[in-house]
RNA sequence: GCCCAGGUAGCUCAGUUGGUAGAGCAGGGGACUGAAAAUCCCCGUGUCGGUGGUUCGAUUCCGCCCCUGGGCA
């Protein structure tokens, strides 16, 4: 650790679905000089608001969220794009004097922020297709040892039925004429964010609150109606079910719902599943982030967040 | 009351020609570089409804009892 370090500082809060952060975020707004950029692959759609519990419009009025509504649900966002929009608002933040306040759940998505990503070629439509393409006729397995020729390091890392990772790994190579693994070995360490971090995380202490805080919302959002909400999207034409912001939690399974796959019980009850499963994975990436302080929710999460930030701000 | 069919993991069910049992889902843990609210990987001891009997041995066969469906009265 430095003896001193002049970057701006930036809080980031971090935590699973329905965990409350939203509303602590907004509490810290009017504590500190501060301003929020979320950090959430699902509230960047445009017209998903109540299936991704975006802040309302007196909440947003209150407390202006960056990276909210940026992007058509028919495009496809992502994790690169996420990063520069970030740093683009972080520095328009910090240079009017003020603190950025990262807050969210896709923890892709600060990783991505604190640690670069290596210099890749961004996904291509097409590519894509051809790959899917002869996996349909060949089956992933062969596509796996098809990697496995070209790519041996990325072939033990990607598990033969993850069919996701693989078509990456095969499209980079195809783009590129390189193996995925040597780029990103290339492009390790070398990013190194201009910002003094101070890392928070709000999660219930126990899991049955937080499920028992899911189950709530998920009824919640279809009291607010999410379904109707789904309809005026299918009602364009142009969203299918394959895309990244149709395939969301709450989304997906509502529009299995409309489709006469599920009947109206079973929608209700996979899009909590769902939504526990998300949780579950997010506390597994909080788990392994480093630096973070766990708000309890005993002590007043607030007071303990203001505490923290004043202390870093101050140093 | 009688006749069927069932009672096996949190749920839905399979199975054991008698040697104490396994799938899917749920749940838990983990991975994660341009789709990440995505995509994957790993994890299964439970009075086999209760109680007697037969047996070296019963969750399995037999009797009785209890419970749940359905049918007949």
């Amino acid at each position: 650790m430095p003896a001193f370090d002049r970057r701006p500082l930036a809080i980031l809060l971090m935590g699973p679905t329905a965990s409350g952060k939203t509303e602590l975020a907004v509490e810290l707004t009017e504590r500190l000089p501060c301003d929020i950029v979320s950090v959430d692959s699902a509230m960047v759609y445009r017209g998903m608001d109540i299936g991704t519990a975006k802040p309302d419009a007196d909440t947003l009025a209150r407390a202006p969220h960056r990276l909210i509504d940026c992007c058509d649900p028919a495009e496809a966002y992502s994790a690169a794009r996420f990063r520069d929009d970030a740093l683009r608002e972080m520095a328009a933040i910090a240079g009017s004097g003020r603190i950025p306040l990262l807050v969210g759940g896709t923890m892709l998505y600060f990783r991505a922020l604190q640690q670069g990503l290596s210099p890749l070629p961004s996904a291509d439509p097409e590519t894509r297709r051809r790959i899917e393409e002869e996996a349909k006729r060949l089956g992933w397995d062969a596509m796996h040892h098809r990697l496995a020729q070209v790519d041996p390091k990325a072939a033990g890392q990607v598990h033969p039925h993850d069919p996701q990772r693989i078509q990456r790994a095969l499209e980079v190579f195809e783009l590129t004429g390189r193996p995925l693994s040597d780029l990103q070995r290339a492009g390790a360490g070398l990013h190194c964010l201009p910002y003094r971090l101070i890392k928070l995380v709000r999660a219930p202490g126990e899991r049955a609150t937080l499920h028992q805080r899911i189950e709530q919302r998920f009824h919640a959002m279809l009291a607010a109606g999410l379904e109707d909400e789904v309809r005026v999207l299918l009602a364009r034409g142009d969203l299918t079910p394959d895309l990244p912001s149709m395939r969301c939690v709450g989304y997906r399974q509502v529009l299995k719902y409309l489709a006469g796959e599920y009947k109206y019980p079973i929608m209700v009850q996979r899009g909590i599943v769902a939504t526990r499963q998300l949780a579950k994975r997010q506390l597994t990436w909080l788990r392994a982030e480093a630096d973070c302080h766990w708000l309890a929710d005993a002590d007043g999460p607030l007071e303990q967040a203001l505490t923290l930030a004043r202390a870093a701000r101050d140093f």
